[in-house]
DNA sequence: ATGATAATGTTATAACGTATCATAGCAGAA
DNA sequence: TTCTGCTATGATACGTTATAACATTATCAT
């Protein structure tokens, strides 16, 4: 388990491995992220920030640092959610994988697992007997968590 | 190809079935998502309907419309875009597939497919190995249309 | 006809997202 | 150093998607 410094501090060296800045806003609303346990829109992320940092972030501003995290592999949206993660592998040394999203409906939690090869070819081929293209695989799956689930049983 | 009235007919049997009511705004509704080739936000079907039937929609029932819709099984919502399509197998006779969408970023054409059963057993053991339980395997996928795919090239 | 239920209308507002233009801060060249 | 240009952020306004709360109208069974 890592801490959110040691975290922090492995996004940094990303991103000054690509040129990019992790500014303190920018860490801030990771740092967000990373303590958060579910997903979390952008608007949840100002009222965050004001809470824990005291710092009163413009939709836009939050908007936009969210798209830089997202440049960066720091942070994936979903885009069933309307949400947004921290990517769980900041601190990982293995390539970046095709991620797949489980997300609870109930509690809004999140888990991302990596996509097996097998299933990305299996979802290729459909699509290409579709005739379409596939552009992302990212998947994103209505779940219950295993909390939720035993709750509703 | 099944002419619109004919789908409709077959909607309106299929409601009567369930104990449902297929009314005209319903009915005018669900023919706006069958001509349109691509997928319709709530608004647009709000606009849609204005032009096609002079019938002027409030927002608020154009969701409930769509929801009944939805729950008849005429409709799929598109979490992805927040958009709906008609389903393309109101007209068939076989059991209702879970539906798999394609949906070009481009354009906004939507192609459904069905679902391998293979497919959903993989994912569901994936899913089940997380910890979690998946609530709908419907999948909603970033793609290219043919046209947009050469167009891009 | 009457009363119950379903469907639709009205108004207001919440939640999510972006366009546009302005300002601040930092990096490198002269 | 100052100038210049780029990157990051702020502010305002508006567009889009969605729902809450309550009122009215239509339909059906009796």
């Amino acid at each position: 388990m890592s801490t959110i410094t040691q975290i922090l501090n492995r996004a940094e060296t990303n991103c000054r491995a690509n040129g990019a800045r992790l500014t303190e806003k920018r860490k801030q609303v990771l740092t967000g992220l990373l303590k958060s346990k579910k997903a979390l829109s952008a608007y949840e992320l100002i009222n965050f920030m004001q809470k824990e940092f005291n710092e009163s972030l413009p939709a836009m501003s939050v908007y936009r640092i969210l798209e830089f995290l997202e440049s960066e592999n720091l942070v994936h949206k979903l885009h069933l959610a309307n949400k947004y993660v921290a990517c769980s592998h900041i601190n990982c040394a293995h390539a970046h994988e095709v991620p797949q999203f489980l997300i609870c409906d109930e509690c809004g939690s999140v888990k991302e697992i990596g996509i097996k090869k097998a299933l990305i070819n299996t979802l290729k081929n459909n699509v290409e007997e579709a005739g379409y293209v596939l552009k992302s695989p990212q998947l994103e799956l209505h779940c219950l968590c295993q909390d939720c689930a035993l709750k509703a049983a």
